[in-house]
DNA sequence: ATCAGATAATAACAAGTAGATAATAAATGG
DNA sequence: CCATTTATTATCTACTTGTTATTATCTGAT
């Protein structure tokens, strides 16, 4: 194997001599795509089933982008992986402690941040809905819960959607070549900070891809929930109508039945389902 | 929202008023698993169809782990992304600018470089064994191409091989809980310098998950290839032979028929088939 | 009580996909 | 011209998924 120079350093040089320190280090973020599945009160719906798939962003209250929807995240600390860092940013955002956290993509395009050299390693988080809708509608704080859309919006451009009450946050997206998160443009953005337009819609892209191969869907769930439920959950995300009967024949390795039944529904009471642990 | 003591500042603080220059900073690497399919010489087969799965590594000349073997790989700079970076590298170790490259995974356990905080963005390249098979055997160069095996071992644990020559690495490592890399365990290792073992490990898994979904394994061949060294390429990979009705139906819809033929062989000619473009 | 209305749950059938084996095709070298 | 070898396609079966239809069980009105 031939030697090539690099920066003025021989590759064996580079390998042997070369003390990290010595160079240029970024700021490491953690951030972090918390998703819900919430059950919206009346004003607020939308749809028939009034499930809505839903982000949790944090007002930005200085420059840059002030006044921005950001994700939740912080800069990682140097005793913790990223992946602690996101789950700390979980817990203070959220309280919840359960649910999914996964690392989803690093980006790192150089000028994301205007103020230094940041990278964020974006994650993703599920969690149940219920255990922290009292925080939804709690408009003193500066974090809320944003419904989201997402889709083609023709051209190969996806639309992507945040609303809150009165605000609306919109970004126009191309479509990420292959497993290339980076390679995604933000081709017109509307009140989010950085390149989170771009993280949010990797990160639903990745959801609704998974949705079909993975239980993930299950950590957006109570402990007990029935069928129905859980395909409104699966529908909300990928956003279309599923058939009842594949729908349970896909989903069926994945609960376990308990026994218990839904009561004073004026209809027919729905067996209650629980994840199934292997 | 609560705020959270952060510390000693607010979360409020902590977005608005940090400064990401003032604290601490990791040096970011940006390491390459660079895999392709070989068809290696006599001596050196294992199979009988002398394809196998090979990783680039790069003897390490200095402290620490002196004299152990790692994956190519450098610091990433400021005006470049971890993936430019990881593109630098690979052209630097392979000469090849075609290919597949894409991200896999940032490793960040604390410890895992001993100099100091090191994270690595890890990523996955795959090339056309063909383009930088002379490099192979030059033994007077750091670079070699290891042959790869990877499976379990009982226990829930994976043994992971590599040789070259008279060259013996082995790691054995523990399942990687869910999509979670950095949760996979070393148990045993020898001769592979810092996390590779556990970076190698989840570059193959993630490689033969994504040959059942993807046309991925089309960036290991040449311009033009037989749909039986197709077949061979995927075997070689996933380590289990196919059936090769069921095998051409699935791959049918990544390929092109190119009406060209394989001549002098001393049986009926294959023909020769290109990637399909779309 | 009985029925209408609603949703749950499953049965039944069609259509498609994948596993497996067998048959046929096309070259080379005696 | 035949034996040998590999390529390619056909065929059959088993399984999975898409779709529609049927049956079950509750509430509340008549």
């Amino acid at each position: 194997m031939h030697l090539h120079d690099l920066d003025g350093l021989t590759e064996q040089a580079y390998l042997t001599q070369y003390n990290p320190g010595d160079y240029a280090r970024p700021s490491v973020a953690s951030d972090i795509v918390i998703f819900t599945v919430a059950d919206l009160p009346e004003p607020n719906r939308r749809k028939l089933t009034g499930k809505e798939l839903c982000v949790l962003l944090i007002r930005r209250g200085g420059h840059p982008y002030l006044n921005c929807w950001a994700l939740p995240g912080g800069f990682v600390r140097p005793a913790e992986t990223v992946g602690a860092a996101a789950y700390r940013e979980l817990l203070e955002e959220t309280g919840v402690n359960s649910g999914h956290l996964e690392q989803l993509y690093t980006f790192s395009t150089p000028g994301r941040d205007p103020r230094t050299w940041v990278m964020s390693c974006a994650h993703m988080a599920l969690v149940d809905g219920k255990s922290i809708l009292p925080k939804a509608g709690d408009d003193a704080s500066d974090a809320s819960w944003f419904r989201l859309t997402f889709g083609a919006s023709g051209n190969g451009r996806y639309r992507l959607t945040l609303t809150h009450g009165d605000i609306s946050l919109s970004a126009l997206v191309t479509q990420a070549p292959d497993a290339d998160c980076e390679g995604m443009k933000i081709v017109e953005n509307q009140g989010l900070a950085f390149d989170h337009a771009k993280i949010i819609a990797c990160a639903v892209q990745r959801l609704r891809n998974k949705l079909d191969y993975t239980d993930l869907a299950l950590n957006l769930m109570p402990e007990q929930f029935t069928l129905t439920e859980l395909q409104q959950v699966y529908e909300t995300i990928l956003d279309k109508s599923l058939l009842k009967a594949a729908f349970r024949r896909k989903v069926a390795h994945l609960v376990r039945e308990t026994g218990e039944y839904t009561e004073n529904t004026g209809h027919r009471p729905s067996q209650r389902f629980r994840r199934r642990e292997d």
